[in-house]
DNA sequence: AATAATTCTACAAATATAATAGAAATAGTA
DNA sequence: TACTATTTCTATTATATTTGTAGAATTATT
């Protein structure tokens, strides 16, 4: 019952986008050496991040790549969906055709509601949430120090 | 981000052992033909849930399994945790010390309030709840039909 | 003693995750 | 136009985990 590295990595990598939002786009290089994820995985990552209409790359001028809409306009339930695939913890939550005793199983409502805990709290979280949250954890943290997320 | 099939079969031994708890021990045997699972495997299973404290074996007379206390008394939160271990979605949640980057994460507060979603689901369901709803299914669903489950 | 079940340990197979490699395509720049 | 940097795509490898089986030792009952 982990998250993948691909939600880690992808949750983080959104956020570092949000944080430059403003700054325009972002080299996949930069993200990669700020979040310490390989250049070649990330690629991955963002890869299926932008086939979800969640950033996209800045072909006219510069290169890089943005979030495709305001932070405030991304729940982290978007990214988790797309880098991870749905939250039910068991595939019959999804499709109770896949098991023959899903008409008779007590246990698959329990994993229903377990699903439905998790998209709400990720439903309740929009990406300038954790930009913003990350912003105060470095100004806390580092008081003049060096920034070095 | 699934459950294993330990805590889906493991969930439903539980439930099966409730139904029956009257009926005093339960043969491994029969848990598994009801369930669908191989004995060499449900054995596995059946083994962390006794080392766990949630089930006993009926070493005096007759030999099976039955629950160690009374089903009111089991959270569906101990048996998740019996056999799938800690639900947290990662494991920096459970020891920031594993990650440096810990100190500076935003996204670790987003992880460690879906674990406490999960973990409120969980604890706020018993394995009386899952029985009952169970004898709930097999009345409506099965009006004088074979009982299969 | 024979039987039937539990219990333990080791191992094998299958699957999924994590990551790397290489090259084609694209856009900006000298 | 050629060069460079970056994005983008496809294939492949490595690793870890999950899932499951096998066999034998143990225990209690008949």
């Amino acid at each position: 019952m982990k998250l993948s590295t691909k939600a880690r990595y992808g949750m983080r990598a959104m956020v570092d986008l949000a944080l430059h939002y403003e700054k325009g786009p972002i080299l996949l290089k930069d993200i990669a050496k700020r979040q310490e994820v390989s250049m070649k995985y990330l690629d991955h990552i963002i890869s299926t991040l932008r086939a979800n209409g969640l950033i996209e790359s800045a072909k006219t001028r510069h290169s890089g790549y943005v979030v495709s809409r305001a932070p405030c306009q991304i729940k982290t339930y978007e990214i988790i969906k797309a880098v991870e695939g749905s939250l039910a913890p068991v595939d019959c939550v999804d499709d109770p055709k896949i098991c023959h005793r899903a008409d008779f199983c007590a246990t698959l409502n329990l994993w229903k509601k377990l699903k439905k805990s998790m998209r709400d709290v990720l439903e309740g979280v929009t990406l300038e949430d954790l930009a913003n949250e990350q912003k105060k954890i470095i100004e806390q943290k580092t008081k003049g120090q060096m920034y070095y997320i």
